[in-house]
DNA sequence: CAATTATTTGCAATCATTACATTTTTGTTT
DNA sequence: AAACAAAAATGTAATGATTGCAAATAATTG
């Protein structure tokens, strides 16, 4: 069931279903709300399938990417990590840990709707607005 | 003068008066709400010093960033672009010409800040909150 | 199941950034 | 102003994430 649902997703946007992309969808499920980077999601695969090639996963988040089935992410490091959650939502960097957390509220997507309705930029057409929320969490207990 | 300004400001930091320090943040200036690249900063400085290493370039961005005289940006593309402005203001990302703008609003920044007193986020303090706001300049003339 | 077309493979290559051992400068002290 | 200690710059090599590419393989469509 679980696997119909990837398949059904991926017929969904026109791609082929593929093992490699059913196992990097999987892997992406697996690790929800961890932000992981590729490399993280190579190692989890690699577990059961330790033949997938880098490029591959590289290409698979990248067709992710493009279908707006994932999210890319920047980070400080410069290195890029991917979010399965699709909804606009923003991110909480916690810099001690290098931990990123979600974070979605309606009233503030309203809030500032309103405000950058009300705000034009010049010449520039908003596609989307996140909001980098910058700081530290202060335990190892933040995970629940 | 304008020599005079950057070495005090170095000073006051108690970083040691380079040429190589002095270079950096002449190009810096001079590229001002250009958020530019390592690599444009290189080249910039090179023109009139060719000989200046890489390395130290990155070093001084680095040690800048440290002493809070510049901000680092990180993109969509994981190349690092540097920022002169280092009071806290937003980036406007224009994907169709990688062009980075910045944003500043009293209001704006109020609102959050309102919001974020309202709804802390459990075991996270915040030190710093800022907006990208994603999409596309219209036309060539943003600039003005 | 054959044809067509997209995808995967497995390296090699790229390119931004960092590491490091050595040399040079800086700021400070006599 | 010479000397000293500490910090910074050099230059080249290394790293490491990501991409490119040509060949091999697999997924869909009829």
């Amino acid at each position: 069931m679980k696997n119909n649902n990837i398949t059904d997703t991926l017929k969904e946007k026109g791609l082929k279903v593929t093992p490699q992309r059913i196992r990097v969808m999987e892997a992406i499920i697996a690790l929800d709300g961890k932000h992981p980077m590729a490399d993280q999601i190579i190692h989890i695969i690699r577990r059961n399938d330790p033949n997938i090639s880098v490029g591959t996963i590289y290409n698979v988040l990248d067709t992710f990417v493009k279908h707006n089935l994932i999210k890319k992410l920047k980070t400080e490091k410069g290195i890029m990590r991917y979010d399965g959650n699709t909804k606009n939502h923003h991110h909480i960097y916690s810099h001690s840990d290098d931990e990123i957390a979600d974070f979605t509220n309606e009233d503030l997507d309203d809030m500032l709707n309103a405000f950058f309705a009300k705000h034009r930029i010049k010449d520039f057409s908003i596609e989307s607005i996140n909001l980098n929320i910058n700081g530290n969490f202060n335990n190892n207990l933040k995970k629940q």
